[in-house]
DNA sequence: AGCACGCCGACT
DNA sequence: GTCGGCGTGCTC
């Protein structure tokens, strides 16, 4: 560097929403060599200097250094934690979903490699208590702080100090103090979960050599003989395993080392997660339509440009084969592939999967696994020790170099979609990983969501399809049982009459059934038990709920609200509120079938003691009878034994109201219909409904997505819902109710007089709202929100976002908080 | 979101 | 005079 100084543009983490943007800081000398992009590095912020973490985005030289530039304090990565694409990818992010780009980064990265920072204030060693207190003088905090101070050993942590002066503020007690010399501040930086090292044997001559040496002595040095053996055919190995494998000592690999036959290294070692029993991988063998789908799809990921492609397959059609086969062309070609899957339940029978397929070149990274786990995974795939990648949705930020392959396999779940800031879709940073590697990405799904499959109508993705299942199995007999019905013959139970016949039948002959209790959005819907007819919105043709606060029908949409009638508008029927749990449903069955072992899977089962893994091995292996559970019976299970699978009520998610309900319901009927009849023997689903007569369910019931997509594409171009455009949810919240409503109608006024202005007045662009969250307080905060319906481009999300900002920064907002997020899941 | 700066009333 | 409460504006 001639001349000039060297500066770093930093991503920093005290930085709010609104005064997001890199940060200059000078490099001083001693981090000049080894600072780099993508590292870490603490540094002084604000009129404080108090302590901050940041990312490096980049490194330039200046030459001439600004007036106000502070500079770096301490590097604290080795090597960076992101590369080029990474950073990319944060900045990317920051702009699509509304989040600082440190918000970006820190979703990125594996929750173990996050230092927490300590601020210590300590009274200085060379400082008397009554030189402290004479400091302190007449002000009752610098007092109280120096008297905690000493009780406290001399030095204490700033969240103690804050904790116990309570509402009391005592920063400015604790600067004066700091500036007349009383007291230091220091920094700690602490890693939560720390780098495992292991020392590693590698052979440092040819292995005829070595085996050369040792033989000749193999009757008296058979240790040194046996290891030097293992370790031909191995390369390498931890010295732990081969003293394992060998029965030899420490000793005997020291003195190894010395003759120079192998070398001991200390490396880092990886904490693997278990993939359980592995069984040898049987060839992939595909049928002619499987066969045609992979020869097509392998034909666009070795184009070597970027492409997207939709792999629909009907349930039990074999879409994990041709994933195989790809992943398989893929790493042959040197590149490596990302799989993702919805749910963590998932991944254990993937994992198992891949690892007989391709070894221990598969890495696994999902929410639950521990964080040193998760750590040491996330290094063996920086390392480019893992090529191949299962995960959920933050998996898609996997460090994989050369991606050649990412795989969503049923794309159209909703966990894709995060829901803490920052609030991005694994979908759409996968096709972003997917546009700079010039790789390819396949979304796979039974059911796929209406905006991919309109994406392939249109020609922006490729289609293939799978239409046969495999081994020509035949799908399931679907019968719909009518719950008013049921009703009218006196049984409100959940256990209708012909659903009751079946699982007797299925008893006596020992085989299994699988209830499943559809309970997102129980007991806030509300219908008529006489007719069925659901109270709807006049202005926005959504579904109204009930709030108990209030006692009205809402729209979460509009706002529009309406007491909820006695008896029902259309036939004066008696109305009720859906709801059913799964433990109900369990007590029910259970006098049903008094001597019947009935297995229980939800949330609360899987928390307590049992894992979710366990539980299914119980219901596999021992057969336990019936099976009740939520949304997590209906996910790729393959049970050979299940024969009859029972929706207890298909209408609950039905109704919700927003504009996915429909498609999601679809999904999951497919889903549980296609559980049945897995094995040899021919499967029997039941639906149960209150609305038999709807579309969805009947669609569903004969596994015919064509016409459900025809009719739905159809309702999304009338309501103006995506693909045709998008929302943009801006919500506020706070401790007062009526406060966080104005706000919400500032936010509205604001952006209804921008959109006046001439590049905004012919746009499509339509304002819903204020109406309170769907959720409409949470931890006392009130949530109100307005929904924009716009197309999402580079120009509506600047003026989301200069909204945003001036909301963040608007006096009027005091004690509000503002944020954006887009398409929300719920 | 912190934190300083400036202004003002209260207590000494 | 100080101390501390509160409104305003900036953060490399």
């Amino acid at each position: 560097m001639e001349g000039g100084v060297l500066a770093a543009r930093v991503a920093l983490s005290a930085a709010t929403y609104a005064i997001d943007k890199p940060y200059t800081y000078l490099v001083p000398q001693g981090l000049a060599p080894t600072l780099r992009a993508g590292m870490r590095v603490l540094v002084p912020f604000g009129a404080g200097n108090r302590r901050t973490e940041g990312i490096v985005l980049s490194m330039e030289p200046l030459q001439t250094p600004p007036e106000k530039c502070k500079p770096v304090l301490t590097q604290l990565d080795e090597q960076p934690v992101l590369e080029e694409e990474g950073l990319h990818l944060a900045v990317w992010m920051a702009e699509r979903y509304f989040c600082t780009v440190y918000e970006a980064a820190r979703a990125m990265l594996p929750a173990g490699l996050y230092f927490s920072l300590q601020n210590r204030y300590r009274v200085r060693p060379e400082v008397s208590q009554a030189q402290a207190e004479a400091a302190a003088g007449k002000s009752e905090l610098a007092q109280k702080v120096v008297e905690l101070l000493y009780a406290a050993g001399g030095s204490a942590e700033l969240g103690h100090i804050r904790a116990a002066f309570g509402a009391r503020d005592p920063g400015p007690a604790l600067r004066r103090l700091t500036e007349r010399g009383v007291l230091a501040l220091e920094t700690s930086a602490s890693r939560g979960v720390g780098d495992k090292r292991e020392r590693v044997a590698v052979l440092a001559i040819p292995p005829e050599e070595a085996l050369a040496q040792v033989s000749p002595r193999r009757r008296t040095a058979p240790m040194r003989y046996a290891v030097t053996e293992l370790l031909c055919a191995l390369g390498e190995a931890s010295a732990k395993e081969l003293c394992y494998f060998t029965g030899a000592s420490m000793a005997t690999l020291r003195s190894l080392a010395k003759s120079g036959i192998l070398t001991l290294e200390e490396r880092e070692a990886f904490r693997r997660v278990d993939p359980g029993p592995v069984e040898a991988a049987e060839p992939v063998t595909l049928n002619e339509e499987q066969q045609r789908a992979f020869e097509g799809l392998d034909a666009l990921a070795s184009a070597g440009r970027a492409a997207a492609a939709l792999l629909w397959g009907v349930t039990g059609s074999g879409k994990t084969q041709v994933y195989l086969k790809l992943i398989q062309a893929t790493l042959d070609r040197g590149k490596s592939a990302l799989v993702l899957v919805p749910e963590i339940a998932l991944t254990p029978q993937l994992l198992r999967l891949f690892t007989a397929h391709f070894g221990s070149g598969v890495a696994v990274l999902h929410s639950s696994l521990r964080a040193g786990e998760r750590y040491d995974e996330w290094k063996r795939i920086r390392s480019g020790a893992a090529r191949v990648v299962v995960g959920t949705r933050s998996a898609v930020f996997a460090p994989l170099s050369d991606l050649g392959l990412v795989v969503l396999d049923e794309e159209q779940e909703g966990s894709y979609k995060s829901e803490q800031v920052p609030k991005y879709h694994a979908q759409e940073v996968a096709k972003y990983r997917c546009a700079r590697w010039n790789a390819l990405l396949v979304l796979g799904s039974a059911t796929p969501s209406v905006e991919s499959m309109y994406q392939a109508q249109t020609g922006v993705y490729h289609l293939f399809t799978l239409s046969r299942r495999y081994n020509r199995q035949k799908l399931p007999s679907v019968e719909i049982v009518d719950l008013k019905e049921e009703l009218r013959g006196g049984n409100g139970g959940s256990i209708s009459a012909p659903l009751r016949r079946a699982l007797e039948e299925n008893l006596a002959r020992g085989e299994q059934s699988i209830l499943f209790l559809n309970r997102r959005g129980a007991s806030r819907m509300v219908s008529c038990g006489e007719c069925g007819a659901v109270p709807t919105c006049p202005r926005c043709s959504v579904y109204l709920t009930y709030h108990s606060a209030n006692g009205r029908l809402m729209c979460h949409y509009c706002g529009h609200s309406e007491p909820l009638p006695r008896s029902c508008p259309q036939c004066g029927g008696l109305l009720s509120f859906q709801g059913a749990g799964t433990q109900r449903v369990q007590s029910e069955l259970e006098s049903l079938f008094p001597h019947t072992e009935i297995l229980r899977l939800d949330a609360d089962a899987v928390s307590a003691t049992h894992s979710h893994e366990a539980l299914l091995d119980r219901f596999r292996q021992e057969k336990v009878p019936i099976l009740v559970g939520t949304q997590m019976v209906a996910k790729g299970l393959d049970f050979e034994n299940v024969t009859l699978v029972g929706v207890i009520s298909a209408d609950q998610s039905l109704y919700l109201d927003d504009y996915r309900a429909a498609e999601r319901t679809f999904s999951l009927l497919t889903q549980v219909v296609g559980r049945a009849g897995r094995g040899s023997k021919t499967g029997q689903a039941m639906i149960q409904t209150f609305t038999p007569e709807n579309d969805v369910i009947t669609l569903a019931a004969r596994q015919d997505y064509g016409s459900f997509y025809r009719q739905e594409i159809e309702m999304r171009r009338l309501r103006g819902c995506p693909p045709f455009r998008d929302l943009f949810v801006l919500t506020a919240s706070g401790l007062e109710e009526g406060a966080v409503f104005r706000a919400c109608l500032r936010l509205r006024e604001t952006l209804e007089a921008w959109l006046r202005g001439p590049e905004w007045r012919e746009r499509p662009v339509q304002i819903l709202g204020p109406a309170p969250a769907s959720v409409a307080k949470v931890n006392n905060r009130y949530r109100y929100r307005v929904t924009v319906s716009a197309r999402n481009d580079r120009s509506m999300r600047r003026l989301v976002a200069h909204l945003l900002r001036c909301a963040q920064q608007d006096k009027q907002n005091r004690g509000i908080s503002v944020y954006a997020d887009t398409d929300p899941m719920d």
